[in-house]
DNA sequence: GTCTATACAAGGATAGAC
DNA sequence: GTCTATCCTTGTATAGAC
């Protein structure tokens, strides 16, 4: 593996245990048996390696999150799933988002790109769903309250975890937090839908 | 005022308006005219000033959340609307409360007892608002839901704000919050429930 | 193109003089 | 109670070896 690669393997995993703000470069460095100016080679600052990371994480969600023509409620809650899974995967971007967006101005406006299409691909998919007879969805308010709701639950979920349910598996947290989200579609949901989502519960 | 009591007052100030993160005691010191060493003689540390900014949120929080007797609707939501006004005025705390959680161990096990003292404030009085024919919860999952949920939207409202709306103004979020919780609450409040709701968002 | 060595500024922390 | 001087660590920049 050429040398760019290992940096950016190592960075996620060290970043993943420890977070972005306290793993110094030449700690990172040292594992790596490489010297800092070999970093900044590749990365000419902290800031990009990050956006390097927060791109994969883009990347591998936008393969999974597209508009649908069709969708059943299993495979819209299923493909949350993996969105949650890719989520623990780069969970260090998902627990500095915040400060990430607020100093990483590369990152932010890549970021805006991407949340705001996140967003109507949301609102595509609970709209096909609706069609389909899973939701039943009476005032626009309401379709803006969850996709709304869905997507402060999908960027903080993970946050919360780290704060409160860390003695929970990560598995557990993804499993509590799926639930969380069928419990918010339930008020909403058909018979049908209903049925759906009582089936992707038992499969968790 | 007395130099305590000033680094206090402008290190929430200067915190607020850049991040705990990216303001340095150099600066703070620079700003109040004294030196560093001497911030360092009142707060040992810059986590021992997190702290106690950390202490006089949780103490005005303390005073407006607690357990009751009787409670309306209106009261409920007026509140949680002054609740959302402090996060406003301690919002570097709610910004970095991630790591801070994960780095400074006092202010954690503080939080720690207060937050899960507060969930079950929140759920008495959700209980409260039950008997009083505001609320028609069915299910326990359904209670274990609206607190859970509830409590997300409280600790990262201000995150996705700062993130997302920052064209809004600080009331403007705190209108949009307030009405996405009674959208939260909808599904699951009477006839007597929806009332109030109306009338609090109206006079918002 | 790839990597090392080194220097620099800025941050928090601390010991000790007054 | 206040301040100076100093230490260590971090991110960043760059000159130069191969």
């Amino acid at each position: 593996m050429n040398t760019r690669q290992k940096i950016v393997d190592q960075s996620l995993k060290l970043f993943n245990e420890r977070g972005i703000e306290y793993v110094g470069l030449r700690e990172l460095a040292a594992i790596l048996d490489i010297r800092v100016g070999n970093i900044s080679y590749y990365f000419p600052t902290k800031d990009d390696l990050v956006y390097e990371l927060s791109q994969e994480l883009s990347k591998s969600n936008a393969t999974l999150l597209r508009e649908r023509d069709s969708l059943t409620m299993i495979e819209f809650l299923e493909t949350l799933h993996k969105v949650f899974l890719n989520h623990i995967k780069f969970r260090c971007l998902l627990l500095s988002v915040v400060h990430l967006i607020q100093q990483n101005k590369h990152l932010a406006s890549a970021y805006k790109k991407t949340q705001s299409q996140r967003y109507s691909t949301i609102r595509s998919n609970l709209a096909v769903l609706e069609k389909a007879g899973y939701l039943k969805i009476e005032y626009e308010e309401q379709m803006e309250f969850l996709v709304s709701n869905l997507s402060l639950v999908s960027r903080f979920w993970i946050s919360e975890a780290a704060i409160s349910f860390r003695q929970m598996s990560e598995p557990e947290q993804v499993r509590y937090y799926l639930k969380h989200v069928v419990q918010l579609f339930s008020p909403y949901a058909t018979a049908k839908g209903k049925k759906d989502m009582q089936l992707f519960i038992a499969d968790l």
